[in-house]
DNA sequence: CTGAAAGCGCTTACAG
DNA sequence: CTGAAAGCGCTTACAG
């Protein structure tokens, strides 16, 4: 079976057909469809006249030339990195959160990718030309440099900006409260020989995930043992093959008590390193995340880990964008706290257990637990 | 730390402008902004006033200008529902797919949510309104009666859609082969007695894995059991419920072999259903899921399941859309063929091993293999 | 080779 | 209470 198209390029009805087929000009029948206050001076028969005429003729204003006027598309833009041809969990997140917002106030959103923050600057510029009325940035790592260049007629807000950039809102949650309290709840339950798989290093996120890590330690007196930071990226896979070879190096050494991830990407792919030689989460390894994305509920067992509540964070990035562009059109100014600060929160699920104290030996590859 | 907007509303420059730094024309500045083919007519030093003074001001045409001029917006759109504040996996991989696709045309995408597809075609019907070009439909069920107020002015391509709707190509994978594949393979593992936890009783995909299930057991001359067929929904959580509850209905009766779940979002379910009644798989029961989503290799044990390219299936979607777009816009007529079928693949992973034979006790609530 | 005009579809003042 | 005009920022014919 095909489909074969009209052919005639069929075009949607405009105010000028409207008001020919009611008999009016198309500014009456622009007052009458657009609401009560203008609409209340033109005649009621002549108002169901148009009503009807639009209604027939299936009459929809313009959004291009309506914006065109207005000069508010009434879309938001959001613009994120897209790795390995796909937006991580992360992203996806905070989009549906943004997603949710922008729809309750009735704007669109429309998704811009890059694939490197550096590089792909200028086309951030390109994309805000009047398709939409601000945006919204997850995760940029910029230079102050690149965000010197970018346009002053379009609101920014960011979501976990890697550096302070100017005039841009920064949302962000404590991501060194997060890790701290992992930390010390995993010292609370017996363990001492504690690991953490870190982000990108130089990431402040990743940074503050660390000092979290050490504070934690430093609080409780257990000295910090460089070993046992292993440096990875938030990619799963990098992460996997991170702790793999730290397993194979440390070959015949005791094995952590629990690992503390920067994030449930890494702490999945912890998981599946384990997987391989044998090792049981928790029985033999503790092992909490960072984030609490979906897929933080979809392994066995279940993450332990520190949720940031990344929806809701979207969520707010979009009403501070709109309220942005709003005083940004009247030209009134606006004071936000700056950056803007979520609360996170541990959730306690099963990747995590209490120290056994008994040492293990692991099959395969034999390191000991001291 | 406070963030206070410059309080004159900043406008981005104009070709006006641009033209008045160069003393030239709007049009001369327009013509040269454009390319080659038109600024060939324009003395070098002209141009090159013009070029200087564009970047001076970091001019970029304005998109809601040029789209009303051009008719042509370079956005596609594309609409899902949002289930639970949140959209399913299965959405997102399609989504990424669209994305890469539209951005390798230069293509913005923006993204619509639905609650319900029944309720809200009047809401589809209102973004065709010169903010896109043309739409994509994830998974619709519109009833023939709402696919007729589709606007013929914007082009539509849809994937798995529930009906055929008239004047849009759909795109699809071979759902009835997918599940018979799955369910021989299960067959020939040595499994006789095979569960089906199905998706939405009355959507086209569900009742093709169904047919795919039957047709598989009729082929190996196993009757099909009413009582083997547990309908569920395509949410997780409905099908961990329908599986405990089966699971209670059925205690002291035997355990099936291996469950075939409609989606990986079920099998997931069915997983954590099992898991709570201290059930192994595959040791005790095979699992098996369809789409291959993201969350299928982050389970433990990982998920054999049927794979969907949705993000191929995607790509191709924002492809065929593209091209329809060009046509109309020429008047043209196209002939895609419809449906465009997927095959799919069969991805053997862990939660299925072959049949052991002897008969389990399944702590707590004993059913008992037979 | 260059400029002035018209028009895309709408809204916002301004006249009658 | 209603219509004719101007303008949003651009591009596409059409004159010079």
């Amino acid at each position: 079976m095909t489909n074969s198209n009209r052919s005639k390029p069929v075009r949607a009805a405009t105010l000028a057909d409207v008001g020919r087929a009611a008999g009016v000009s198309a500014m009456a029948a622009s007052a009458v469809l657009n609401g009560a206050r203008t609409s209340s001076r033109i005649a009621a028969e002549t108002r169901a006249r148009i009503l009807e005429a639009a209604a027939r003729l299936r009459y929809r204003p313009n959004a291009t030339a309506r914006a065109l006027v207005n000069r508010r598309m009434n879309t938001i833009g959001v613009t994120a990195v897209i790795g390995g041809g796909e937006l991580n969990a992360y992203a996806m997140e905070i989009f549906t959160g943004i997603l949710s917002a922008a729809a309750h106030a009735n704007q669109n959103t429309t998704m811009f990718t890059l694939h490197d923050w550096g590089r792909d600057t200028a086309r951030l510029q390109g994309w805000c030309d009047g398709r939409i009325d601000g945006m919204i940035l997850i995760a940029p790592t910029l230079d102050l440099e690149a965000a010197k260049l970018l346009p002053t007629h379009t609101p920014f807000v960011a979501l976990h900006a890697n550096t302070v950039l100017p005039n841009v809102i920064n949302i962000e949650s404590d991501e060194e409260r997060g890790a701290y309290e992992m930390v010390r709840h995993l010292i609370s339950l017996g363990h001492r020989r504690i690991m953490h798989v870190s982000g990108n290093r130089g990431f402040i996120g990743a940074e503050r995930r660390i000092n979290g890590y050490k504070r934690a330690l430093a609080n409780a007196e257990i000295p910090f043992s460089e070993s046992l930071l292993v440096p990875a990226t938030y990619v799963g896979d990098t992460a996997r093959a991170a702790m793999s070879a730290w397993l194979k190096r440390n070959a015949g050494q005791p094995l952590p008590d629990a690992v503390f991830c920067a994030n449930d990407g890494i702490a999945i792919g912890c998981l599946e390193a384990f997987a391989e030689l044998g090792l049981r989460v928790p029985d033999d390894i503790s092992v909490a995340g960072f984030d609490d994305t979906l897929a933080a509920r979809t392994t066995v067992p279940q993450l332990t880990t520190v949720r940031q509540p990344l929806q809701a964070m979207g969520t707010r990035a979009a009403e501070v964008l709109l309220s942005l562009i709003a005083r940004h059109a009247d030209g009134g100014v606006l004071d936000f706290p700056n950056p803007i600060v979520f609360p996170v929160e541990m959730v306690m699920r099963s990747s995590v257990a209490a120290a056994r104290g008994s040492a293990r030996i692991v099959p395969g590859n034999p390191p000991v637990r001291s």
